[in-house]
DNA sequence: GAGTGGTCTAGACCACTTT
DNA sequence: AAGTGGTCTAGACCACTCA
């Protein structure tokens, strides 16, 4: 049966949309095999190239497995993984209908400790930037930043005064493009950290650590904690 | 200039690779606009639909931003979304070079308290299956599974003994389909989180909760709990 | 060998937005 | 009005893998 052409949107879009419902219904169980991009042209009515791209993002998504031969088949469940999505802070506060406010609360020169030199991969006595500010929704403290800033791969940081505005920002539209790698965990506070944010010692946080790269070099490593209680969800599963 | 068509792989890949590099490198900075895909089908000496689908990809990941009429331009986050992704327990152990162990606590048939019975979204007096569990890996305790079962949504739960596996596994093989829901925070550990875990109490834990639904119904709600240190990592920017 | 998905083309029309 | 991306087609060839 043609996949609904009343509906709006892209035809591919609706192709989705409609595979999805049979697998979501158990109309097409885990394992079993679909119809050929042959056939299911011919069903809806439209050209291979469309329901190509039906069937790719699909797959892509880890809802169905596609191998040449063997055909399409609908992925068993425990292959798919789940994803869910940070964003920037600044994004992050303003969806939730807050203001955001920004407090530099240290910025100085000075050679990091071992463990900041090894992540940044810089020399036994170069100076690097390091920075802490607070970041506030509706004037509650929100996020605390613990950046450092290597001096050798942006050298312009040297001069740069960060009362004004968050490092993050300015570093990405001075930087040009980087990698990264996230760690994600939870540590308890410290008594700098409970005094910044307003919380008590050893209050649960949550801690994303960033490093980005400008081709080889770590440009920056920066610490995130978020104070208490549960901070972010996301919804992400086949959709 | 082509796009080193000696290269191996498909055309929309190497094309891809080539705009990523032109964006990495600075030649195309945040905010700069970047040619139409009928001048880009010309550079690279390719059709319009294989430059478009390069263009697309970058799009999806947060890499261009395009609009009809006013072009493709760099983004100016660079600060892309961070996507973890969660694995399932036994292959996470697994990939760490780890033995996997797993230890059902208890197991029972109850009416949950209010605030589970909200994020079920069950009846005042329904009865669910609740089940407490320990993840080992190498034999220290990695992740405390507090999970309930909506009976209605999974009636066959209210024969089945997770003594001798996890339900998480049986779950995924038992019903057919679900959207989910993420919620990733950070809590102090209480005392009974604390014993089983073997660490010490108020100890900061990272916790990821998870709703999983059939249809409209949630089946299940989890609550996974890891002790102290940072657990998880995932990179993840523009491949 | 044959059937499947993966890619690619040349062209077309449409949708949107800026001018 | 014009230029951009978004989609779609009909057909083609290739790569892989199963029988």
């Amino acid at each position: 049966m043609p996949a609904s052409p009343s509906r709006p949107g892209p035809a591919y879009a609706r192709i989705r949309e409609e595979i999805l419902q049979w697998v979501r219904s158990g109309h097409w169980r885990p394992g079993q095999t679909i119809p050929p991009e042959r056939e299911l042209m011919e069903t809806f009515g439209c050209s291979r190239m469309t329901v190509h791209r039906a069937l790719r993002e699909l797959a892509d998504e880890g809802v169905l497995e596609r191998r040449r031969r063997a055909g399409t088949r609908v992925a068993m469940q425990g292959g798919r993984n789940m994803l869910f999505e940070v964003r920037q802070i600044e994004r992050h506060v303003a969806e939730m209908g807050c203001d955001y406010r920004y407090r530099l609360v240290r910025q100085e020169r000075r050679v990091p400790p071992p463990e900041i030199r090894d992540r940044l991969g810089s020399g036994a006595r170069e100076k690097a930037m390091h920075v802490i500010a607070v970041h506030y929704a509706n004037d509650a403290p929100f996020q605390l930043e613990d950046r450092w800033i290597s001096l050798s791969a942006v050298p312009e940081a040297a001069n740069r005064d960060f009362t004004t505005g968050p490092p993050g920002s300015w570093l990405i539209e001075t930087v040009p493009w980087s990698d990264a790698e996230h760690v994600v965990g939870a540590t308890n506070a410290d008594k700098a950290a409970a005094d910044l944010l307003a919380i008590s010692e050893h209050e649960a946080l949550l801690v994303i650590e960033r490093r980005t790269w400008t081709g080889d070099r770590v440009n920056t490593f920066v610490r995130l904690s978020h104070p208490g209680r549960f901070y972010r969800l996301r919804t992400r599963i086949g959709v």
